[in-house]
DNA sequence: TTTAGTGCAAAACCTTTGCACCCAG
DNA sequence: CTGGGTGCAAAGGTTTTGCACTAAA
């Protein structure tokens, strides 16, 4: 925790655990290899972005499953470290694979405009939150970031035409 | 934008803006001085953490009003630039009040145990937030930076009695 | 067989909204 | 008097939970 974010090297993320790999933490863990599992987990590996729930619900598509066994599934595969959940302030949560070590985490710039979303690889000065922990007497110190703003698409139009 | 977040010469936030500077606020904007809205920014200037709206709500007792009341006025407070938002990820807003420039604002480290907020005075450094902008394009860029961890009292206690 | 995992339905929260009424300006 | 603000009730959206049933190990 002391030491500062990993950065990667791949500049977007695309690591891409394959399907097989994910499957095995499972069974590393001890964890029943089911068909929504595999059929979330396969849909979190194909988009580069963080999902809601709702989201990665629709892109089921024919492996269709309950919203209620993704709402649980992310629980676990987030405890599991398998996956990390991002919050950008509109009452949804979103969640995207965990590339990388258990302790790596990314942050992300949001649009106003269009949500679009752009992954950020640098990270928050890690010896700033260290000695944050420090002054007053926290541990297992960690934090939440993210930017808003306009992407260049968004930036020109400046109301919606009346 | 571009320049650091002003650090307070205050450390804890004790600025106390009077009831009558921020009756004073609405009216330059011309909202109305309502019973409730002042109930509610008394009770804010009272607290130097964040709160709910249902904190907020209980906080009122005898000048009480109702939720939506609530809700509502933090929405306006907050285009007023008289409150600001924050979200600690449990699905709850929390408002305090803006003190300062509109501009500022400043971050939490917030016990995973207990919920005790500790107000931070530092601020994420603007200059990486401005080349963030600048690199993928982006303008009106701002952040939204909470920590979380464990405070000394919570750090001991290792599991809930069974 | 055992028990984690699933589907379905209901409920718990937080938040927003419609509508009639009230009161500050 | 007029329009913003309020109360009340209902609805919307996300997330959780109880329970019976299914299927992985």
């Amino acid at each position: 925790m002391n030491k500062p974010c990993a950065h990667h090297a791949h500049p977007h993320r695309l690591v891409q655990q394959s399907l097989g790999e994910l499957t095995q933490k499972l069974r590393d863990q001890s964890r029943k290899i089911t068909g929504p599992r595999q059929a979330l987990l396969d849909v979190l590996r194909r988009h580069a972005h963080p999902l809601t729930n709702k989201e990665i619900h629709a892109a089921l598509g024919k492996a269709d499953c309950d919203l209620a066994t993704i709402y649980r599934n992310m629980h676990t595969l987030q405890a599991m470290g398998l996956v990390k959940r991002y919050d950008f302030g509109d009452g949804a949560a979103r969640f995207e694979l965990a590339e990388g070590g258990s302790d790596h985490h990314h942050h992300h710039l949001v649009c106003r405009g269009c949500q679009t979303i752009v992954e950020i690889e640098g990270c928050f000065p890690a010896e700033l939150e260290a000695e944050l922990a420090r002054r007053h007497g926290f541990s297992e110190v960690s934090h939440r970031l993210e930017f808003f703003g306009l992407c260049p698409r968004c930036r020109i139009v400046p109301e919606p035409t009346p």
